[in-house]
DNA sequence: TTGTAGGCGTTATCAA
DNA sequence: TTGATAACGCCTACAA
């Protein structure tokens, strides 16, 4: 970028006006003569002219851009999310700024610092899994800076959030397999300290409740949100409940249920015919194993519209409300759940 | 962001010094007392600080930005890609404003003017497929814009590229099918005017012509890069050769191979037992479709972190070269190419 | 409709 | 080691 810039300044000399003229005429400003402008306007152009956004920024205070703080960019939700929040800051005129937690605290105090620096005009953040300190929202909030959590928030704390509602989700999965006629349903949990983990959990309890099965302290165990886990807490579970085993499993997640698939079969069962399984994320891989899996997809690419909607709302308007966004998730039914009406 | 900011001059007032001072404190500058420094930085911390990087940049013009500009970012494949560029900006203290061109010339250019605006320190592009006018590109190496084509690129304009080599790939896909025992190989080709589809339909031709195989122009049909368009080109193809049917087909990627797939069951034949095929490209559906898929990997990731690395030593340095980087693909074979050793 | 002065928040440069 | 001053490129506010 060295050849010695043009800047409004050099415009003024060369048309021989001011550079308030020259400023005028470039922004399309209207209290300038028509002439004036079409003539600074070719110059410009001819000059090769390129505005510089950065000086803009400082004097406006505004830089049209957004900062996105993603937990985990190899994830497919978050690249979905990613596209759906550059499809609407693109229609509104703003830029992404696009940062990586990869699940660390630290980190994304880190992308949180930078943004706050390079002064975007809003942030969207999906909170890294290691987050257990609030503090840096609240500052946040404190200084005013428009922000919306995307999946994963946290309520109450001032801040619009944008997701679905995976109690509501899990429970809507379980009672499909209520109403299959199974009654000993497992379930294999997420983290719990997580809310995506306690949240589906809490709807697998839920669902059991409003159709009066006593949970079963033996039916649950607590993995992880990975396939390997899966694997494991799935044997767990085949173990600790030898005497009794369940005939269906509600997965934390579709990665879980694969890992969870796998076990069963090694244990000499077959899915679904002697237990049937149903995942949570529709992974791509979901409906094209050897027995597709029942699942619920979350609107990733919604979210993230939704989620970069609401936050340039709240930019451009400081009465905005906050509000809690939740999407509607759909049930994919596939062959996993089995489909006999077996009552056991 | 409206609580009165503090800047380095408010903090000059609470520490009484001047804001060169502080600055340099702040910076953490040799050349500043250890206990002023410790102080200075003491009271910023406690005003909270926080640095202004956009006046930081417009005074030392240099953002610590790169710009990305993505055809389609619904593609896994930038996505990929992506994910190794914010890896390696990341390291590097870099950050990304990613933007999309949608596979468009004109926002294509927007994209370019934009980032040129923002003045980022380089820019990552991949060529939109409707691109047909390389002046902008030109324009930009005028501007000395440190500038690195990733995936599609144009060659010998002065611009480094980083991708892979279609036409060798193609070849290598094309002649693990000729080892196999096969004469009679298709080739469903992808638009000829982009230069995925010459190359690959190109390295198809190569293999022929080294094992001295006669190229058909019956075996070859030009389709698209999609699902459907594979389909229709597959049936096409079956249709034109009915006397003297391919024993193998060359998809010019993996959905084109899933179409195609689709074509060949619904002649009532079997793959790979009536008639071979590979795809290019890895589709995470590859490997789990009822016969999975031989094709080629290509490392998106790697494209990503290569063509960031090369793009920050061509900021740092004005002497690096410009050269074309080119990276290994990987052929994966599975069933669909077939194993058996009959000659036809 | 056009121009002048001043400042956005920082650093470079030179002087003390 | 510290400070004063002038940029960086643009816009706001006010004046002409």
């Amino acid at each position: 970028m060295s050849p010695k810039r043009v800047t409004i300044k050099t415009i003024a000399k060369e048309v021989g006006m001011s550079i308030m003229t020259v400023s005028r005429a470039l922004n399309n400003n209207s209290n300038v003569n028509d002439q004036t402008k079409t003539k600074v306007q070719q110059v410009a152009k001819k000059m090769g002219y390129i505005p510089n956004h950065i000086a803009k920024s400082l004097v406006q205070r505004k830089t049209f851009t957004i900062g996105v703080v993603v937990p985990e960019i190899a994830h497919s939700f978050f690249q979905e999310v990613i596209r759906g929040i550059e499809e609407i800051a693109y229609d509104a005129g703003y830029h992404i700024i696009l940062t990586h937690s990869a699940e660390s605290f630290q980190r994304e105090q880190l992308c949180l610092e930078t943004l706050l620096s390079k002064r975007v005009d809003g942030i969207l953040l999906s909170v890294a899994e290691t987050v257990t300190d609030f503090k840096i929202y609240k500052e946040l909030i404190r200084l005013k800076m428009p922000m919306v959590f995307y999946d994963r928030g946290i309520n109450d704390i001032g801040i619009s959030t944008v997701g679905i509602d995976g109690t509501k989700a899990a429970e809507i999965l379980t009672e499909h397999l209520i109403g299959l006629g199974y009654m000993k349903i497992a379930h294999l949990a997420g983290p719990l300290h997580l809310s995506i983990g306690a949240n589906r959990r809490q709807g697998y309890l839920n669902a059991l409740k409003r159709h009066k099965i006593r949970a079963k302290k033996s039916y649950i165990v607590e993995a992880g949100l990975k396939e390997k886990q899966g694997y494991e807490g799935m044997k767990k579970l085949l173990n600790q409940t030898k005497k009794n085993p369940p005939r269906a499993v509600v997965a934390v997640n579709d990665p879980s249920a694969f890992g969870a698939i796998d076990a069963i079969k090694e244990a000499g069962l077959r899915v679904p015919e002697d237990i049937a399984i149903v995942g949570f994320a529709d992974d791509i891989r979901s409906q094209l194993i050897e027995v597709p899996l029942t699942t619920v997809r979350q609107p990733a690419y919604e979210v993230g519209k939704v989620a970069a909607d609401k936050l340039i709302k709240h930019i451009e308007s400081k009465t905005e409300a906050v509000e809690d966004l939740v999407l509607n998730t759909e049930l994919i039914v596939r062959k996993s759940c089995g489909w006999s009406k077996k009552k056991n």
